[in-house]
DNA sequence: GTATTTATGTGTCGGTCGATACATAAATCA
DNA sequence: TGATTTATGTATCGACCGACACATAAATAC
């Protein structure tokens, strides 16, 4: 039982890798229908009856660089890594993913949407969420650490992954105000000098 | 030698504080001339006529900006404290200053322009410039703090200000994100907790 | 083949954007 | 007072926004 009428002209995954680079440069409020119909080299109706609006297509653009370009960053969560490597290795992902080549600078859920009109509250409460995500994910880590006993029981693991969810967001301008890898590989690196401070109950 | 003609109705200084506001809250791109004569209680060609345009009228709101909100920020760099608690205030007050009562969340700098059409790229290059005169700020510091003898010398400074710099950005897209104060307060004590290992040749 | 279904390209919708033209109102200077 | 200068309110400019109507083209089902 196939499809019936006339196919569509256009891969529809390429063109939603085309809006995403669109959007992950641009911006959600940034981005016009206009730019993305060019970069995805298709027509406006086209667009809407493949995607549906330009919300849906940026939750679909976003749902995309969560599970490519940012999947290595958090990948470095579940592994067997110690807890302290785990952190660092989330870290320095997240430094290099800032400045990859041929990609937009920083992370896309970080600079995806950050201000707008009311039209993008949406888009970014949607990132806002996946950034909230983010954080969980840390915090869900540093849980397994105490488990394991790695880290001591009574520590406050909502403010441990407030601190790094804070740098790593902060990474993401940083880099869009022209730092440079080894610039952000430096911040991941100073950002976990006060780890041991950190994962006391001392602090 | 008095103005002549028909002298201007309303407050420049109170408008401009409105639009401030509004920008703060809403970003450069995210703004329309509509919100900002609502808010400054005036019409477009008064707004015209006093500030010229809608970038320029960005430039003062950032400046008053900077020259007010945000001055108590990096004024914690000029006192007499030691470097380690010069810094150390500096967050402190920018955690302070990310969630101010009856002002919009987060950095005017930081969260201003982050995104937005080609006809934002002027705004966004200004808060560019203002956020890298902020990193020199933290790096004369530094200096300063070599200079007096309190820090080693050979300590790469441009990377421990990009340091501190990011958590600041961190920070006010953190509390965009709804971190309350006391979160963002812990942000900047766990940020702190590496100073020593950050200040020595060792790192 | 013919009928049906779906996607495409062209053109355009109402709305809003930033920015002004214009005539009028309100002040100072003579 | 009259002449001049400046600011105000109304109304609107062309451009662009996101979204879609419509007729046509291209596929399958029968």
């Amino acid at each position: 039982m196939n499809a019936r009428g006339r196919p569509r002209s256009f891969d529809r995954s390429v063109a939603l890798e085309r809006a995403m680079d669109v959007f992950w440069a641009r911006g959600y409020a940034g981005t016009s229908i206009s730019e993305l119909t060019e970069a995805m080299s298709i027509n406006s109706p086209s667009l809407y009856a493949a995607f549906g609006s330009k919300e849906e297509l940026f939750r679909e653009a976003v749902a995309l660089y969560v599970a490519t370009d940012d999947a290595c960053t958090l990948q470095m969560l579940e592994g067997e890594l110690t807890t302290r490597d785990s952190i660092s290795a989330m870290l320095f992902a997240s430094a290099r993913s800032c400045v990859r080549p041929d990609k937009p600078v920083g992370c896309f859920v970080v600079l995806g949407a950050t201000n707008g009109g009311p039209e993008t509250d949406a888009a970014q409460q949607f990132l806002c969420d996946q950034r909230k995500d983010m954080a969980r994910r840390i915090r869900h880590r540093l849980e397994r650490g105490v488990a394991d006993g790695e880290l001591p029981s009574g520590l406050n693991l909502e403010r441990i992954a407030a601190y790094f969810g804070t740098v790593i967001k902060g990474m993401s301008i940083e880099a869009r105000d022209g730092a440079n890898g080894e610039t952000l590989l430096s911040v991941a690196k100073s950002a976990m000098l006060g780890w041991d401070a950190l994962t006391s109950t001392q602090g």
